[in-house]
DNA sequence: TCATATATGTCAACGTGGCTGACCTGAAAC
DNA sequence: GTTTCAGGTCAGCCACGTTGACATATATGA
């Protein structure tokens, strides 16, 4: 799987394929990020600060330094976003019982909101993108999507070895949101 | 097309698949490009420079109004990488014919070698992925991407109107590769 | 020919979100 | 109990975006 020779390569696999699923990334992350900025922007919040509620959202109660790793930047660049969200009364902090050096980070229900209404203005980007390309379609954006993810992150990601299946054409009805 | 009430949504437009699929954005895109930087550093150039380079190679003789369009920045931060490039002899401007008030620009052959360098690397993670999500996915990942581009970009990667699926196996190369 | 619109450049000031380095502090280990 | 260290902060820098004001050359139409 890991390479063939040229000649050999499947179509898709032409540099003009290739090139042009880099600019299908690049205008496509682009524009996926900028209307919700303009929401962020209302709150006088940034990008960064989004990540941050987000992944709290997500994981009530995560330490500063589990969200590190997720978000991969040093903890000097978090730091000052956590401060300002704090001041901002976004999230709390609050000492671990067993570890009382680690602080865990929870949105408060301002924070939350906020979150809300920046990420429901991206998930609506995408349920538009997904909802015209259907579900065959977004079941191959995601498998191509998790083989870009190298390192830790890519095992959340990866049906198999991990969680559990989540195929595209998977259990109808139920839940249905 | 727009909304759909919640209870009939089919189900890969759930709120947590949604969420998913918003998180592997962000880490594909995020480990897409960290490779390239890499290379980008020893060069001296940050993301910006490579845009431009990009797409100078793209679209030899661009001038710098059509590449603010693409790039959607403005001319003073632009200004500010053609300068950089011009300075380090990756790109050149020449006076239009036609109107002399417009500049040219072209890559030289060192700037096209360090572009061919940075996108390489950055085609090898896409093609790592391509090849292992399969043509039929790959297909998907267009078409969802795709449809996240707004405004005029959109219709360069729209094939005919109604998006007749790209299948993988459609025009028989030339330049094959 | 003159007036206006266009393409580009430059200077200055600023904001966001990365970075490194120095340092503080609570918990744990010797 | 002094040291070690992980977790976190403070200070300052850099890349790359932004706005605003203004300069200049050129094209174009009245």
């Amino acid at each position: 799987m890991a390479d063939l020779k040229p000649g050999f390569n499947p179509l898709f696999l032409r540099e003009e394929d290739l090139r042009e699923g880099m600019e299908l990334l690049f205008f496509a992350y682009r524009d996926f990020l900028a209307e919700a900025d303009q929401v962020l922007a209302r709150n006088g919040l940034g990008r960064a600060h989004h990540r941050a509620l987000y992944f709290i959202g997500r994981h009530p109660g995560i330490t500063v330094s589990e969200l590190l790793k997720l978000l991969r930047i040093t903890k000097q660049s978090l730091s000052r976003v956590i401060g300002d969200l704090t001041a901002k009364e976004m999230i709390t902090q609050k000492p671990g019982l067993r570890d009382r050096r680690r602080r865990h980070l929870t949105l408060t229900p301002r924070g939350a909101e906020v979150e809300r209404d920046v990420t429901a203005r991206q998930r609506a980007v995408l349920a538009r993108a997904y909802r015209q390309a259907g579900a065959e379609a977004v079941g191959g954006f995601r498998k191509v999507l998790a083989g870009l993810i190298g390192g830790e992150e890519r095992k959340r990601f990866t049906p198999e070895t991990g969680t559990p299946p989540r195929r595209p054409g998977r259990v109808p009805a139920s839940g249905g949101r």
